[in-house]
Formats: C-alpha cells, structure tokens, sequence
DNA sequence: TTTAATAGTTCGAGATAATCGAACTACCGA
DNA sequence: TCGGTAGTTCGATTATCTCGAACTATTAAA
C-alpha cells in the first residue's frame, strides 16, 4: 500500500476545495470532523460502500482538505483548520454555519 | 427551446454551490462575472467548446449562482449576488478574494 | 421576405470519473 | 498462525464531461 499524498499548504486550491466540498457525503463528512476533531471511514453511517467511502477520504485528502494518520489497523483523518484559515479565511465557517442541520 | 430554470433562493443549496464552483472554468467564470456584472457566454475566451460553455453556465444558474436573462440573440448572466450573501455569507468574499491573478 | 450572420442550445459519440462488490494488504489479538 | 477488523485496490458498470455538428432564435442586410 502506497503512503498517503498529502499536498504542502500552497498548493492547496480554492478550486480542487470547491470540488472536494461539492459533494455530499464529503460535505458531511468535513462538517463532522469539524465537530468531532478526528475520525475514520467507519465513524460514519451513511448509505455507501466502504470503498466509496475510503474514495471520498482521498479526494478530501489530496484536496488538502485532511490530513489522514495512520493508528493500528485504522486511519484517523483531520480537518487541516490552520491551514485552510489561513489560505481561504472564512471558509469553513460557510461549511459549518447551520451544520447542525443536516443541511446540503 | 425550453425556458431557463432558475432555482427559488430557499432552493440553492450549500453543496449544489460548491459542486457548481468546484470547476476551474466556472470558478473563473464566476469572478469575471463578480468584476464585471454582466457576462455572456462568449464573452470568455477560453479554451473550450462553445457547447461546454453553454454547459458550464447551465450548472452555474441550476446551482443557483447565476441569473440569465434573454436580450436579443443573446444570454446575458448576473451573479445572484444578493441570494449568496443572504444565504451563506462570506462565500462570495472566499471566492473573489485574491482573483486578479487568475488563482485556482 | 428570403438570405445570411450571430448567439446559444441540444444531440450523439467518445473520453473521464463515480460507485459498487470482491479480492487484497496491513495490523492486532487470541 | 489463525481470525478479525480497517481500509485500500481492482474490475466492471454506470453516470458525467467534452467536443463537433446540427438545430433554434433573433437581428440585419439584400
């Protein structure tokens, strides 16, 4: 198994975020992680296959939207919060205002 | 030809926005729009078919981003400004920001 | 009032990407 | 070492994107 691409904080694009962010499964999963801090492709019940799901970590990942390590036999994902702050300022703030709702 | 949809405000979703932005052809079409006001399809000169262009613009108003009104042979498309804002403010902010160089 | 020109959409085909289940790898514990 | 759990990778199917060609609508010219 390959080890994970994670790209450097400047090349993190506004638009390769917007694709990440474009998607609903993803959406709710940044949403969480904002609430919850870390979590794994299991944490979350939604109605798709685990391979979709580990699908859905690498695009957030290689977006730059997360940082994925590895513990044990599981992989425990972040939100890159400092780094986004500080590239697109006021962003996650849109993805998360009124996220309690599971709005789209 | 079937007359334009343009989504109700309450129907413009957060997802539906980022997926609509999460191209880098519509994320530029959205700032020049942003700059100039007014934009038609051929107003661009990108390196795309006119039929993608068309394309690209059908997404941009069903995501709820932009406004097309008909005047004379041409589609003339505003930003949904307003709506933005009301709805998830500091989006707009996020995206216009730092866009004179052609940033993706 | 045909004719042509412009703006944009729609259609059909080929290329790309998403989703799924199955098979695989990695790690831990009995 | 034998399972069991967590997650990735593979192969096939399905859906989406892009393009050029054909079409519609509108305006202007002949």
């Amino acid at each position: 198994m390959r080890p994970f691409y994670h790209p450097q904080a400047e090349d993190i694009s506004l638009v390769g975020v917007f694709y990440a962010l474009g998607d609903p499964v993803r959406l709710q999963i940044v949403r969480q992680l904002a609430a919850t801090g870390e979590l794994t492709c299991s944490d979350l019940d939604c109605a798709v296959a685990k391979s979709t799901m580990s699908h859905h970590f690498k695009i957030l990942r290689e977006s730059g939207l997360v940082f994925t390590r590895k513990e044990g036999t599981q992989h425990i994902n972040i939100l890159r919060v400092e780094d986004l702050d500080r590239l697109y300022p006021g962003l996650l703030a849109v993805v998360l205002r009124d996220s309690l709702v599971a709005a789209t």
